[in-house]
DNA sequence: GTGAAAGCGCTAACAG
DNA sequence: CTGTTAGCGCTTTCAC
């Protein structure tokens, strides 16, 4: 910026007025300038910037891996919104590990975004408070923190929502269904298993343990886990499954096992739309959440919040939708 | 600093130097540091660092649209790279929109990025100049840059990849192959067109232009495209689709045009590998690539440029991989 | 071992 | 309309 006021003979902050945009400077003067940026090449050096003025104009973003669709579909929205706001975006998976999830919240701190949405891995979040502390604002999306931080969060109804899925089970006759969740530990899983509990409650069906299966969404836990589920006395003649990586390999562990357990064969009902749900045989009822929406929706709170709204931590819940596609409609058969 | 500096009761450098693990601290001094660090819950502010340290330790990302699974599984892999190399990422998705990424990359380069892995959306990149001038690395990935640009670029095998997607219905007996593909302006649109044509050529088989359709991977679009190749007096008895989505759509307008046109009607070869391609009936046979090691190479190939590593700009290619499974060795019919 | 001074590139607050 | 001065929070250089 030194070069650029004596390239073209004015002062610094004449240069800084141009390069901003700022009212108030001559226009054959700021074409001067205008020539000079342009001859020598220059460009503002944000950090500097960003240093003197406070404000990053950069939010964070954590998640738990930008390769699974929903994740990053919520990406996706957090990003427009972030730009539309004139800001940038750090983004960091944190695969689930919350010693991971701490060292990408900390480093987007140390560089002092304004802001963080944090889709957390672990419950405990007692590393945020300092931050919080220095103004740093944060909203939790799809999953909430632990106890003693109050935050604003945005979830889905998984509760509602998993109900709703059973239910629609259960209204198609079935009176055995097998639930598939994620890891115990994550807290939609949780979430889910308890609104199948109450679906069955609803309906007065017993809850029975030996139905019910969490663990990593991999083919081969799964395929173990429905093995078991299939060789019991009373198997489950339909099945609830907690999420979208689970739905899909859950599909791929029945197509592996023998044909006549074919996915044809025993109703499903997944939580989470996903791609070509639609076009499998049969398509794949879902219970429907938008992680655009959530995305979004935790966005623009947090950049309210950035715009100086205060009150206190709101905590939003987006609705699920059950999509009929005919794998939750099958009858029970046996 | 200042405020942890007299807390302590030590000057300015000495809470730098234990800040960043600087030897030639008395173990006694260090501890008094920390503790007033503890107690005023200071961080240090990487921005200001970064000002005066020249390194941001930070690399921009530039990709079409992070929701779209190709490219999420190309952007977990530059970040779990950047990650190992101590950096953050900045990531924009510029929605094909050229002056969208523009303004992506440039406004990373004023945050002074180390480096940038850019999908380009444009073919010209005469804005970049100055930038690499300035000492941003970049590295090009899944596309090229336009002429006049001399930087290190990563692509797919496109022209072998769809000639041997292309090939392998020909061996099964196809003379009529209906191409299609996303828009004609997108690079690897017309390397795969072009792949196609020399499949053709291959085979002494006529290049039909009425058999070629391009434009965006839409419903509607292909939809339309679709029923009209259909229509033809002499219609094709297989597909070549372009990419994931193209492949995605036109199967679902498939699904949706009459049943006598299903999908196991006609064979198909997509370009790219997608999640439940095998679960599908019949199965999608596809040329995969793998997203994951394009970034992984992309990324690679930035840090040993940032490493110091010179020479001419590097043009990698990532081979693809024919997956049969069923949709094309479908024979031809009618 | 520790500290004082200078300055990274910019903008805020005034002065002219 | 334009310029000067100070300082954002840190690291670098050199002196103690």
């Amino acid at each position: 910026m030194n070069d650029v006021a004596a390239t073209a003979g004015v002062a610094l902050k004449t240069v800084s007025r141009v390069v901003n945009d700022e009212p108030g400077v001559n226009a054959a003067t700021a074409a001067r300038v205008r020539q000079a940026i342009e001859l020598l090449g220059y460009r503002r050096n944000d950090g500097a910037r960003v240093l003197r003025r406070g404000r990053t104009a950069s939010i964070g973003l954590v998640i738990e891996d930008v390769a699974d669709p929903f994740y990053s579909g919520l990406s996706r929205a957090v990003e427009d919104i972030a730009l539309r706001n004139g800001c940038l975006v750090l983004s960091g998976s944190s695969g689930e590990d919350p010693q991971r999830e701490r060292e990408l919240v900390l480093a987007f701190c140390a560089r002092r975004v304004d802001g963080l949405v944090i889709v957390p891995a672990g419950s405990d979040h007692a590393y945020l408070t300092p931050e919080l502390n220095a103004g740093i604002r944060a909203v939790f999306a799809d999953r909430p923190t632990g106890p003693g931080l109050d935050v604003d969060t945005v979830l889905c109804d998984n509760i509602g929502g998993a109900r709703t899925g059973v239910a629609h089970l259960i209204a198609h006759g079935h009176r055995r269904i097998g639930y598939l969740g994620d890891s115990a530990a994550i807290f939609t899983a949780g979430e889910r298993l308890q609104g199948y509990r109450e679906a069955l409650e609803d309906a007065d069906l017993p809850y029975d343990e030996s139905l019910v299966t969490m663990g990593p969404p991999e083919h081969d836990r799964l395929h173990a886990d429905l093995q078991a589920l299939l060789a019991l006395q009373d198997p489950p003649t339909a099945l609830f499954t907690g999420n979208g990586r689970t739905t899909v390999a859950t599909l791929r562990a029945l197509a592996t096992l023998s044909p006549g357990f074919a996915g044809d064969q025993i109703a499903l009902v997944g939580f989470d739309d996903f791609e070509l749900a639609d076009l499998l045989t049969p398509a794949i009822t879902v219970i429907a959440q938008d992680p655009a929406r959530l995305g979004r929706t935790a966005a623009e709170l947090l950049f309210r919040r950035l715009a100086g709204e205060s009150g206190p931590a709101e905590r939003v819940q987006i609705p699920t939708r059950l999509i009929p596609r005919g794998s939750g409609e099958l009858p029970p058969r046996g």
